[in-house]
Formats: structure tokens, sequence, C-alpha cells
DNA sequence: GCATTAAATCCCC
DNA sequence: GGGGATTTAATGC
């Protein structure tokens, strides 16, 4: 597949005509990744915007003792190192690959010059990290307030795959037990311990990959209290 | 309710 | 086959 197809392929640059993506095109360099690789920490001072492509990341901190706490995992169509492309800000997140990945890479000059060409591509941009900004915020306000049961099902609501006229909703991304508990603050153990009690409840089941009984849950919170 | 520890079992390279 | 990931159980705060 061509390059300028998948760059329309990012969130940012859907509405983009043909043209303002060709001349995207030739500011970028691809890169691609290994699963497993780390190719972002904290201490890098990059000045760039990566354009994920193809694959999936997974974005985290580490504390003293080595604990991690993942902030988001990304698919593709999405952009990270967002805080050093657009401000003075270091990057201060671990970015992983989940799986191999491909990336572009943007200077934050030609960036920032690129949005100013193109004002809906910043509102774009804006409205990508919002809503990120907001999943972020109403996390950290489930651990906070919520038992692990329910940090879990608000988890997989998140990633469960959209059209969800099904009474199963599929996981969007490949999750390790490992990889929830990072997310929730959770030890793995419980995790697990957790998501076989919502298996006996028939909120949750495993194939292939993992489904989440929408209805059941959006019902269980509801009659909680707790706004999903 | 959850972390911790430990031991058993599962799964994939 | 072996190492990582998961599961289960016991115990303590």
């Amino acid at each position: 597949m061509d390059k300028i197809h998948l760059l329309s392929k990012i969130s940012i640059f859907h509405e983009l005509p043909v043209e303002a993506l060709q001349a995207l095109d030739s500011l970028t360099l691809t890169k691609h990744v290994q699963k497993g690789d780390v190719f972002l920490s904290p201490d890098d001072n990059i000045n760039t915007l990566y354009l994920l492509k193809k694959g999936q990341v997974r974005l985290y901190q580490l504390n003293a003792v080595g604990k991690q706490f993942t902030v988001d995992i990304l698919g593709s169509g999405n952009v990270l190192s967002e805080a050093s492309a657009l401000s003075e800000q270091k990057n201060f997140l671990y970015a992983e690959a989940m799986t191999d990945t491909m990336l572009c890479v943007l200077s934050k000059h030609d960036f920032k010059k690129f949005m100013s060409n193109h004002p809906e591509v910043a509102f774009q941009f804006i409205t990508l990290l919002t809503k990120r900004l907001n999943d972020v915020y109403i996390m950290s306000q489930k651990i906070a307030l919520e038992d692990v049961k329910y940090r879990i099902l608000y988890l997989l609501l998140r990633f469960a795959e959209s059209p969800s006229d099904k009474e199963w909703a599929k996981i969007r991304y490949r999750l390790r037990h490992q990889d929830i508990a990072t997310m929730i603050g959770a030890t793995r153990e419980t995790v697990s311990n957790t998501m076989s009690q919502l298996k006996k409840e028939h909120l949750i089941k495993s194939g292939m990959s993992l489904y989440i009984h929408t209805y059941k849950v959006h019902h269980l919170l509801e009659t909680r209290g707790i706004s999903s």
C-alpha cells in the first residue's frame, strides 16, 4: 500500500486533499520498529511528531522501583510524541511497539508549518488530543474511586469495537493481563482473578480474542451509578 | 478488597 | 522443551 494512502488514514489528516497529502509525504521519513522495541524514552530529545501508520503502541511511565503505568495504547491512525512536536516540553513517556509497527516521522518545524497552511489539521489535532486527555482524566477517576472489577470493565468498554449492535463487542487490541494491570493500577494476579470472575458472570468471554457483553455491562454500571 | 507469595498449569517460539 | 504468561490458592493488612 502506498505511503500517501496510509497518511490519509492518520486521523488528523483524514479530510486532506491528495495534493496536501503529497506535500506532507515529502516531509516525512518512514521508520519500522519490531514488536517489543522501546523506541522512545523520557530522556530522548526528539522534536518530532510520530504518525502511527500501522501497528500498536503502548505509552507508559516507570517509577523508581521499575513499576510501569500505562497511560494509553494507540492503534493505527494515531499520533504520538505530540508534546515534543507542539511545545517546548520534553517527551516524558516510554513508547513500546506491541506489534511490528510502521511510523512516519515529521519534524517539529515541518509540522508547525504544515499546520499553519492547513488550519483544519490543527483543529483535528486538538480534537484528537482533547479526546485522549478526557480518557486519561476518566481513568484516573476510576483508579481513585472504583474497585478493580469496574476499572477493568471501563477499560474494556473503551477498547471495544464501536458497532456494538451485537450483544458481544470485540476488544480491539490484543491485551495481556499484564497490560491491563499496568493500565488500571492493579497487579497481574488480581487482574487474572477478576477476569475469571467476570467470565463466570458472563460479562466477558474469550475465544480468538476478548469480548465484552456491552448490554449487561452498561446495565450493571448504571445500576451502580457509575458513569461510563 | 487487594497485594503478596508460591506453586501449578497453560501456551507459544 | 523451555521460558514467559496465566491461573489458583493461601495469607495478611
